[in-house]
DNA sequence: TAGTGGTCTAGACCACTTA
DNA sequence: AAGTGGTCTAGACCACTAG
């Protein structure tokens, strides 16, 4: 696209940086960026302004420019490349991503609350002695909870946990505080980090039971195992949800609004 | 916790930024700091040495520590409070996201082919013409495809197109270049949003006929929506994919690599 | 009031691409 | 050779938090 190089090259908006905002510059031009963008100024492809016009255009410092374009980059809206320029991405599906934040707000309603449907020792034995790398037979610890919200069940959850003698299972571990603390990040966890997996399955008789729904209907499976600080792991589990009570929504491509 | 100011805070470490190395600055910071929570010397709630300090320790400029922190604080690692400090983050479920990547790597892969089961002209109607915005009756395309992985049936795809008779329905949309271009990112998309969902389903006998699977076995759905740049809907549709050929996983907490 | 993070400046040097 | 992005310096001022 031809530019009058003695004109901005912002179109029709002369949008400005307003420097008695409390919006910080560089999200200011991020966003001047991303508006012309959505509004065809520059199309997929396009190579953006240099950092060097746009200190000039927008008259900010070169790190200033730098800031908004790796936040550009970072939202996948644009690309470097060195030596050559900043081009705007074409929609990417490839780069979406679901997030768990539906998830969180869950764990922290009020509305929430957790039953134990059984806690006891078991011997590890298939899977579960496989994910926690114990030996067949040896002891573990095995929770079944039922997740309500409003009293309708929600989740089912199966875990599994290393059986310490040394450190006896203090209740509040197993109230809703803990499983909140894990979704919100708050409370002090004894874990370092983990790994969760979402698959498709079908209801179970066992599960179609206590979550009052019907065998043999769509549900989400969430895995997840937990390690120490030790890179042991400690916890292996799943969740299960009907499929129509939960479900994963993004975006992808320019949004109007951060 | 209690550190020795006459020592630096990393443990028996002693890390250091190597400047002959390819890597800059900023990142040999982020993984010295993610190795010493990794490592416990920083434990979840507590507070990193603060900016200044990690200069000192270091011997680089407030500009490259902030990059790290924000670097950290970007990957929910830690997180930042005005005036107070810089603290380590516990495992945190809520932050967590599952990425298309997989996706995009069966469109990328050489083996993925695309079969069009049929392509015609239907009157709008229901949800797709709610969806696309356009009165009952009026016209729609609609394609079917099934997408092939070494001539195994993958993704079911039914999709609802505008149909407008100024732009003929060229054949290189139809074949695989145009779904590979929305997951990769490459070719010239003529849309500048959409919108993502995934569901846990069961599949129906339409799908199960053409994915070669039993009617009631697991399935994630995935619909999306795309906007063009005058945010009018475009396509909507959705793929279906037995829910034993894919799974989303990913990692929360601290990774020993990034 | 001292310390902290949040933002920003006005440059610099380098590696790379393009012509 | 000229232009571009990638990194980094050595400060500055501000708003906020905490003792």
């Amino acid at each position: 696209m031809e530019i009058d190089k003695g004109k901005p090259t912002n179109g029709d908006l002369d949008l400005k940086i307003d420097r008695e905002s409390y919006e910080p510059a560089y999200i200011q031009l991020v966003n001047i960026i991303k508006q012309q963008i959505s509004l065809g100024v520059f199309r997929p492809g396009d190579k953006l302004p240099s950092e060097s016009k746009l200190c000039k255009e927008y008259k900010v410092s070169p790190m200033t420019v730098r800031r908004a374009v790796n936040i550009l980059i970072d939202q996948a809206v644009a690309n470097a490349v060195q030596g050559s320029g900043t081009y705007v991405n074409s929609i990417n599906l490839g780069s979406a991503a679901f997030h768990l934040k539906g998830l969180q707000e869950f764990f922290l309603d009020e509305s929430t609350t957790v039953k134990i449907l059984e806690v006891r020792i078991v011997p590890a034995k298939d899977r579960a002695s496989k994910k926690l790398a114990v030996g067949g037979g040896e002891p573990l610890i095995l929770i079944r909870r039922l997740l309500l919200k409003d009293n309708e069940p929600f989740f089912y959850h199966k875990e599994y946990l290393i059986y310490d003698p040394t450190r006896p299972i203090v209740e509040s571990e197993l109230e809703v505080t803990s499983l909140r603390g894990l979704f919100s990040g708050t409370g002090s966890s004894e874990f370092k980090n983990g790994e969760l997996g979402i698959e498709a399955t079908v209801i179970s008789s066992e599960e179609a039971k206590v979550l009052k729904a019907e065998t043999g209907t769509a549900a989400f499976l969430l895995e997840h195992i937990f390690y120490d600080f030790n890179q042991s792991p400690v916890s292996w589990g799943w969740f299960i949800c009907r499929g129509d009570k939960l479900s994963f929504t993004t975006t992808v491509g320019i949004q109007e609004t951060l």
